[in-house]
DNA sequence: TTCGAATATTTATACGGACAAATTGTCTCG
DNA sequence: CGAGACAATTTGTCCGTATAAATATTCGAA
């Protein structure tokens, strides 16, 4: 009962928002077309061009209009667009790793991109990349959680030998060491039977069900820099997500 | 080069907004505590209220303080919270499934949560709900794409009567019939080997790889109102996510 | 000491005015 | 017809002032 019909105090340029939402939603003012100036609206409503102004701000804010210096007010929604949003405060999050998970790597070392691999990472075939593989481990429960491939770009080779390396997400690690931050992250998830390899070092069955996980990292110009394929057996890994109707993401 | 350093045009506010941003990154005030005054800004900035307070609007939106009549502005953090956000218009959007794919009813009925069904759904055993069971089929290719349990309150059973019951979300035609909208979702994604019954209706074989991804959709006062269990064979479906560096999901 | 009323402080809302900057349309000149 | 100068319109920025509402503080009474 705290965010529902009621909460909005009453006030001048509520009350000129809310007509004007109104409006927009009947037609009156269509999709496209312009509101009426700041003068027009100061003069139906009676009001002062700084209580028009803080009404059209809630409009702005709810995204149903634009405004531009020598043009005016564009109606751009008809209703304020309707979202559901996950937000995470880091991509570590993302991942719903507990802290209780590290990786234990096993080897690492440069590779080319063939035909197959060059699909996987969205890149070029004949690109090099620094491969790092490691095993997901717990520390509460004896049987490893899953398989990991790192591939970063070479220069950032480096990353394995912070102290930290294991505990923490490599993109992190390459953000702290190199300043390259991360604009945006792709994630694919998919299942197939475990590759001979893998079952090996988790010591499952080959062909046996295997969650794989394929995480993109991209940088400032949509540059990849980094992919991850993680590869789970039955049992240890579940993916959750939870996702809220708003506007805009809780903090 | 539209979005980095050089492109904020100069004013008095934004300057002001700049340097109080620099004072609370800098620990000058720390989180916390309260920034000085309108009237003080007003006199160590040698500008109006009106430009202060627009500084201060600046400083609100991107979450570093949260103003309150009569107490004053108190900082909540020293720098906007970085945030990654996935966000989608609709959750059909969400669940990533083309629109050239339809639900094909198996059958239809009541059904009482037994202790494992009741862990899935989340609900307390004994619980009613009516089950609705489909097989996810696509206009491309004959091989079926997977397994569809769809459970909803007994109230909204009705929603297999409509005639687009195949091909719109079963929670948008809820919301259709009966306003009841979706306020928060929640998925689980996890492998298993595929179980005999949905096997046989697949046409693959028991125990083979199987993505089974689980939705649970949430009204008003966190009712759990329908829950969806889809099982897809190896190769048949990949879900995929971008998230965006972000403080507000984009429109 | 504790509770409540009165008081002080601070932001919220609202009015007025002025000039700058951005955009569009018009007009003139070649 | 096209380019550039000019004018008109509209929002952006900034100043001043006043009153209301929300919160914190002080102080008196029980």
């Amino acid at each position: 009962m705290a965010d529902t019909p009621g909460k909005a105090r009453s006030s001048r340029y509520r009350d000129i928002a809310a007509r004007l939402q109104k409006d927009i939603r009947l037609g009156t003012y269509a999709v496209g077309n312009l509101l009426p100036t700041e003068t027009e609206l100061m003069a139906s409503y009676k009001a002062s061009r700084q209580t028009v102004r803080e009404a059209l701000r809630i409009l702005i804010e709810q995204g149903l209009i634009v405004r531009r210096a020598g043009l005016g007010s564009v109606v751009i929604a008809a209703e304020p667009p309707v979202l559901f949003t996950h937000s995470v405060k880091s991509l570590g999050e993302w991942l719903r790793y507990s802290n209780e998970t590290y990786r234990d790597v096993v080897q690492s070392g440069d590779i080319v991109a063939d035909r197959k691999l060059a699909a996987h990472l969205k890149c070029e075939p004949g690109k090099s990349w620094f491969l790092i593989e490691a095993v997901r481990r717990s520390d509460q429960f004896a049987a490893p959680l899953g398989w990991t491939e790192i591939y970063v770009l070479r220069k950032f080779a480096d990353v394995v030998k912070r102290s930290d390396h294991g505990r923490t997400p490599v993109h992190e690690q390459i953000t702290k060491m190199y300043g390259q931050v991360t604009e945006h992250a792709q994630m694919e998830i998919f299942v197939r039977g475990m590759p001979a390899p893998i079952a090996k070092a988790l010591g499952v069955k080959t062909g046996s069900p295997a969650l794989t996980v394929v995480r993109r990292y991209y940088g400032q110009r949509e540059e990849l820099f980094e992919v991850t394929i993680t590869t789970h057996p039955e049992g240890r890994y579940t993916y959750t997500m939870d996702m809220q109707r708003s506007q805009r993401p809780r903090l």
